[in-house]
RNA sequence: GGGCCGGUAGCUCAACUGGCAGAGCAGCGGACUUUUAAUCCGCGGGUUGUGGGUUCGAUUCCCACCCGGCCUACCA
């Protein structure tokens, strides 16, 4: 590939600095303001200046993302992490040379520090009149279209950091993400829940049904498991004497990319004991309200064409209910696979003769009901065949006591009163062994272990899955998942891109001429301690 | 896995029925003392995803492959 022309002008640039005895990458940086503060302090003390400069002086940095030049003057904008700032270069403030050198070494992407009284121009922007100016970190790469930004999906994926520096409406969507995250923890927090931390890899997977990823574990010697749920793990925590537990980790499993799905995405699982799924509903519709005023100030969110209302309550329906009101199928009278079968058919339903009773229900679920859910709603009591892990409703043992939450026709959460009865469990795990024999391959596999923990006794328990992703998406109303995952996985590109050779020829540069001896009292022990233990 | 669409300059995109591979931004040089996509003049920049084939001639047509997108399938 080699190097292109933009990339070899200022990789020029970066010699002659080097020449001039500066360093392009200086350790330390001074800033009195961020850009949000500087346009913040102006806009207070302006009353008191009658048109004229602050006074003080302020020290600001950012990346360059704009420059006019307008010949005796400059104008640019400078971007940190609060915002972006206007600074202005003139001659008769910096002199002749200052001014020419900035023209001539500073471009687009790299950062600086600028130094200077805030003022207001005439048309009207506060901005820093800069007095001087130093280049903080030579950037080699150009930015991309001034306009458009990067739009390229593939490179936007690839190159994430591209993305996220060019686009601000992207970088909102990590933050709204942050926000929704540390909404929901505090909620849990703040209502007895222990935060834990249970096992990645695992001998045995279990908690959901899907296709693991597999690893090799050399010091055990063994095949270990990216875990598909942690379920398993935080029901052992009650068993162990925990009340109440929550989990929010990544989740693995081997299938499908999609629009809804990723292999790697984030759950968050909750446990209480004492509550039901009854009482687990009302906890997830103010978890959700609750993460989505702290992180949006609002509960109406545009969603595609669609506006989702989040204001409670939220309607709560029976799968039974809602199927038959979709379909017009009410499976609790249409018990026979083959009359199911005819009827998903009849239906349009992809389904197959060999499709079992609680698949072909399932896929009815997917295709006529979920994409038409689109203000939020809970769906519950599913049949038993479903649900290996839940359970059964006292009065109808066809059934049992789960619901999941739709939004925005998303799948966004499920919840069960958790099965603690062992024997009850051992047989729901056999019949999953049973359709695993039948070829099932995301039928689960027994865990004996688990059923030695049940057997110590499990309280009464109401259990919680969110799809974490899913609910950014809906926050921040993106139709794909991938949208919201920071580096969402690609094949990798066999071909070479070169760079190493490419810049081979330059690597002499990072040789820094030394210039100014370091004169800085601070000696790097008191500086940085010894506070990691890690290692 | 199947179907459809795409990959051209750093970025965003053109290139008719096969006939000199172009524009805007960015870059480089010049002019300009209040700009906001600044403006104006000039200049450079290409392995057209990869490899074959057809042809006097291929970005364009054909074949294979690579990468990606959408749909579909798979996925409680």
């Amino acid at each position: 590939m080699g190097l292109n022309d933009q990339q070899e002008q200022r990789l020029a640039k970066l010699r002659a600095l080097r020449e001039q005895g500066l360093d392009p990458y200086p350790p330390r940086a001074l800033r009195t303001h961020s850009a949000a503060e500087a346009v913040a302090r102006f806009t207070a003390i302006e009353p008191s200046l009658g048109g004229e400069p602050d006074p003080e002086v302020v020290a600001v940095v950012g990346r360059v993302v704009a420059i006019r030049d307008l010949g005796r003057i400059v104008f640019c904008h400078i971007r940190d992490g609060s915002g972006a700032i206007q600074i202005y270069l003139r001659r008769d403030l910096l002199g002749d040379e200052r001014l020419a050198w900035f023209k001539r070494f500073i471009d687009l992407n790299d950062f600086i520090e600028v130094q200077g009284h805030l003022f207001r121009t005439r048309t009207g922007e506060i901005s820093v009149q800069v007095q001087e100016f130093r280049l903080l970190t030579k950037a080699l790469n150009p930015p991309p279209d001034k306009w458009r930004g990067l739009s390229d999906v593939e490179t936007r994926y690839r190159q994430r950091y591209v993305d996220l520096l060019t686009s601000e409406k992207v970088r909102r969507i990590f933050v709204v993400r942050a926000q929704l995250i540390r909404a929901l923890r505090r909620y849990l927090d703040e209502r007895g829940f222990l935060e834990v931390e249970t096992p990645t890899l695992q001998p045995i997977y279990g908690g959901a049904a899907a296709r693991p990823f597999t690893t090799y574990y050399h010091a055990l010697d063994q095949t270990f498991y990216l875990r598909i749920s942690d379920e398993l793990y935080l029901k052992r925590l009650l068993v162990g004497g925990y009340e109440r537990v929550y989990e929010i980790c990544k989740d693995f499993r081997n299938e499908g990319i999609d629009a809804r799905h990723s292999p790697e995405f984030t759950m968050l699982e909750f446990y209480a004991a004492y509550c039901d799924y009854l009482d687990v509903m009302q906890m997830c519709e103010e978890m959700v309200v609750y993460a989505a005023e702290q992180a949006l100030g609002t509960l109406v969110i545009p969603w595609g064409e669609h506006t989702v209302d989040l204001t409670p309550p939220w309607r709560r329906v029976s799968l039974r209910e809602v199927l038959l009101e979709h379909t017009g199928i009410d499976f609790l009278h249409v018990t026979e696979q083959a009359e199911l079968y005819a009827r998903a058919r009849a239906l349009g339903a992809d389904v197959q003769p060999t499709t079992v009773w609680p698949r072909i229900l399932d896929e009815l679920l997917k295709s006529f009901v979920r994409p038409r859910l689109i203000q939020p709603t809970f769906v519950y009591d599913y049949p038993v065949e479903l649900s290996p892990l839940a359970k059964r409703k006292p009065d109808d043992p066809r059934l049992v006591e789960r619901f999941q939450l739709f939004i925005g026709g998303l799948e966004l959460a499920n919840a069960y009163t958790e099965l603690n009865d062992p024997l009850d469990q051992l047989a729901r795990f056999l019949e999953q062994a049973r359709d695993r024999e039948l070829g099932d391959e995301e039928a689960m596999p027994i865990d004996e272990d688990f059923i030695n923990a049940l057997m110590y006794g499990m309280p009464p328990t109401g259990g919680f899955g969110l799809g974490i992703d899913r609910l950014v998406m809906l926050c921040t109303n993106q139709q794909n998942i991938r949208e919201v995952i920071l580096f969402p996985q690609l094949r990798v590109k066999p071909e070479m891109t070169g760079l190493v050779e490419a810049l081979a020829p330059y690597l002499h540069l990072v040789v820094a001429t030394p210039t100014v001896p370091t004169i800085s009292g601070r000696s790097p022990s008191a500086d940085e301690g010894s506070d990691s233990s890690h290692d």
